[in-house]
DNA sequence: CACAGTCACTATAGCGGTAACTTTACAAAA
DNA sequence: TTTTGTAAAGTTACCGCTATAGTGACTGTG
């Protein structure tokens, strides 16, 4: 095995202690010992454990991101934010695929807690705060910061851009490109969904446009889901002009959907996604969107999430707002 | 604090060692104390202290992954594949970003060794196995596996796909569509990025085809890159009507350039990627690809390294080869 | 000169487990 | 009866490190 800190004392004829805290540089070392200390480290290649030091210290420098999906490159960008963040800092980022599934998300979130995590950052896959989730991350005091969806009910720290601000935005955005018959491919049932549906309800009740219900299809978050979506909205009678969709995978495949039907984008239907994942202006149709900064996110996420850690006690819940912006591409440039 | 081991002994009266035993299932514990204890333990909410069993272990359960490029799908899949096989297992994953970058590589595998992973993934970003970073793997004992890239000299664990395979498969292809100009938008200098040069080269030979040096371009190895190679491209006096690009993103920018410049694809030109990116098929143009199956090149390499770890000493090299498939889309169907 | 204060270092006691030996009690074999 | 065996514990010694409380030598002070 490697070398430890007692072989570097023995070598040296010092105590064990004394090794110790010139490693750290402790105050009370004198500088000669120290050097003598650090030089003999570097002959032995030591390295010091980080697993014995961890089981003293209660520090593990590492972080668990909990996240539905990788290859949502929308998380794929958060995860690269937050790891930006946090390795300079020494954290190890330990990451979780919940695959959209709240039950597994909480299997993991205690795993991540049973390895003594320093801190958590989710995008949670649950709806409301009830259940045994928040029950257990509020009785270990590890902290966590939610990121980009916000279950009913929450009240801690939160790292997003405002749903509804998002629906609004895209469905203005259809309405001003002269869309009367406009259409959503909502998500899941959880604040992120929600709060877009609501957005644009809320554009279209403020522009006097009444959309029937089956206007709103459920599809889900990806872009196969989003190309049954669509297909089904194809079939009603009073076809939609413009689309809304949950997300830019969602977006593809509706845009997929619309043109196998022999239907052209944006001329007879405009579609606009939201997260603006970054092969969006490669699609067949170069896809509106609303962005959400992710990166941005990610890094914010865990710098609030650092400060939580370096506090070592509970922060008053603090909730960080990124602003969204419209992205106008082809899909939905009709002027 | 959490309850501890001492706390269930102590409730108890029995000894520290018997929760120990008792808890792991230990043959020498009457059936009446283990369901004791584990009644014992559920009351208390136990839960061990991982930190403290892999101080003596030697086990962390923690295995490394570090790739290029979280935002690459191709490696976003592979991720994803690792995590599948290795959770069930009682693993977790730490992620590593090395944005394409050797050094940052070498330093992420060293703090990951620090930190006792019991074995590492890596999608390499060396060209070759001399420089420290392989000495250093060597030294410790921890197992390893490369995946998709194999820096020259290497000799180690692999799973892969032979990427002279790739570049035959898409050349050949390219030439059968009729093409007879056909460039290359070259990857990195690292085993992938040559590899599939090669076989481009060895597909043009096979049917005597000749490519001017300027056809091949160094495209990196994403879909920035990818647009600017291809610009270059089209400024040659003879224009390619065929481009097999390194990978997926390389190929999408391509598109993006040729469209841009007002030809036709596949007509003017026809394109073929690598890796099979999920996205692929809702691109501008449908982009033909060369499969890899990444799921199953991160399963695989997973399942290799538990052998690995499980073995306890070093097992003879292996190397799994993964078989390509061709994929044919819109980009490269001209008959 | 006694006392306190500082400097540089050391001894001890854990952190929460596990491995490897004992030990004890009791039954079966010699 | 003594020996042996075995099931079911218990003891002890770490794993590699850090926190805490000393210790001894030396300095300055009233």
């Amino acid at each position: 095995m490697s070398a430890r800190m007692k072989d570097i004392a023995q070598d040296l004829g010092v105590s064990l202690m004394t090794v110790s805290k010139a490693l750290r540089s402790h105050s009370d070392i004198s500088e000669e010992t120290r050097r003598r200390v650090m030089n003999r480290a570097r002959e032995l290649n030591y390295r010091p454990n980080w697993i014995a030091r961890s089981l003293v210290t209660r520090r593990t420098y590492m972080v668990g991101l909990v996240i539905p999906d990788l290859m949502h490159s929308f998380f794929a960008e958060v995860a690269k934010g937050v790891g930006r963040k946090f390795g300079p800092l020494g954290y190890q980022i330990v990451i979780s695929n919940s695959e959209e599934n709240a039950e597994a998300e909480a299997r993991q979130i205690e795993v991540l807690l049973d390895r003594n995590v320093d801190g958590i950052i989710v995008a949670s896959a649950q709806s409301h705060i009830r259940g045994e989730l928040f029950r257990i991350l509020e009785k270990r005091e590890t902290p966590y910061v939610l990121i980009d969806r916000m279950p009913s009910g929450f009240e801690g720290h939160y790292v997003g851009v405002h749903d509804e601000e998002i629906g609004m935005l895209a469905t203005n955005h259809l309405i001003e490109q002269g869309c009367r018959r406009i259409a959503h491919l909502r998500g899941p049932v959880i604040s992120t969904g929600s709060g877009r549906l609501r957005g644009y309800r809320r554009a279209l009740a403020k522009h006097k446009l009444e959309a029937p219900l089956e206007y709103v299809a459920s599809g889900l978050y990806e872009d196969g889901s989003g190309y049954e979506g669509m297909r089904k909205l194809l079939q009603l009678r009073k076809r939609p002009d413009g689309v809304f969709c949950y997300n830019d995978p969602v977006g593809a495949g509706a845009i997929k959907a619309i043109l196998e039907a022999g239907l052209s984008v944006p001329g007879d239907i405009a579609v606009i996604g939201a997260g603006n994942v970054h092969y969006s202006d490669l699609l067949r149709i170069p896809l509106s969107t609303i962005d959400q900064s992710s990166p941005v996110i990610g890094e914010s996420a865990a710098e609030l999430l650092a400060q939580c850690i370096e506090a070592k006690k509970p922060l008053p819940p603090k909730r960080v707002f990124i602003p969204a912006r419209l992205i106008v591409r082809e899909s939905s440039r009709r002027k």
